[in-house]
DNA sequence: AAGTAGATCAACCGCCTAACC
DNA sequence: CGGTTAGGCGGTTGATCTACT
């Protein structure tokens, strides 16, 4: 059978619909099965999840949502789902449209392609021990937080608390204790080079870093979380 | 009115990870 | 333990819309 692509017709998505209200989401191979719909899986599961889901919110973002999106980008880089957990009635897609289409351009953020950032490079303040005020993390959209090679004692700490409650915080409720306030989110200056760097042009204050708010050690920063 | 360029955003692609066998 | 599969993610594409000439 061949599978259409492109945009979903209002059939599709009520076909979709039906299912789900059966069924339940999940096992989204099995939909297309069960329902003839021509699509993948996973068009399914985008379909719903951008898209038809009752809790996605549409329209315009207001100020309020830009705000919080440039402060957790500021914070999280480029983790859009986990960015996306934090605006209440946004997806992913929404929230990585919006800010390539709009508030990149409005804090003056250049797109640079093939720039891929070498994590282990990265890290060489880490493995020297000397993480300083303002300094920050280096950390790739697919790097897997917990996995990062630190050396040092002392940073190891400080680094693996913040990994893990950074994680923690997406995906609970914590993140208010972080201090954004102290944030100023119209920081064009900082967001002046683009995302993803190679070290050899390292800017410790490029939007997909973590950055240390007030420029205490990592394990201070996330301490109460 | 027609053509063009730029902006927008839904959807696709490829990769990664976890779960399962 | 290795292979397979499904789900999830971020990056990218391309159809459509809008503004401008």
């Amino acid at each position: 059978m061949e599978e259409k692509k492109g945009f979903w017709t209002v059939e599709e998505d009520k076909i979709l619909i039906d299912y789900i209200k059966v069924h339940g989401k999940g096992r989204w191979n099995r939909v297309a099965k069960m329902t003839g719909l021509k699509r993948c899986g996973k068009s399914c599961r985008l379909r719903w999840m951008n898209y038809l889901r009752p809790d996605v919110k549409r329209g315009e973002f207001t100020e309020e949502e830009d705000d919080l999106i440039i402060r957790l980008h500021k914070l999280l880089g480029n983790r859009w789902s986990l960015i996306a957990g934090r605006v209440p009635g946004r997806t992913d897609n929404q929230v990585k449209n919006h800010w390539n289409t709009h508030l990149s351009k409005k804090l003056g953020i250049r797109k640079e392609k093939n720039k891929v950032v070498d994590v282990s490079s990265s890290l060489t303040l880490f493995e020297k021990g000397n993480v300083e005020a303002g300094e920050s993390l280096h950390l790739s959209t697919h790097t897997n937080l917990s996995n990062l090679p630190i050396c040092d004692e002392d940073n190891s700490k400080a680094v693996g608390s913040a990994v893990n409650n950074i994680e923690a915080s997406a995906s609970g409720n914590s993140l208010e204790a972080l201090d954004l306030e102290t944030q100023d989110p119209a920081m064009s200056e900082c967001y002046e080079n683009s995302f993803w760097s190679l070290s050899d042009d390292l800017d410790i204050n490029t939007p997909s870093l973590i950055e240390i708010p007030d420029g205490n050690s990592l394990d201070v920063v996330w301490r109460g979380l």
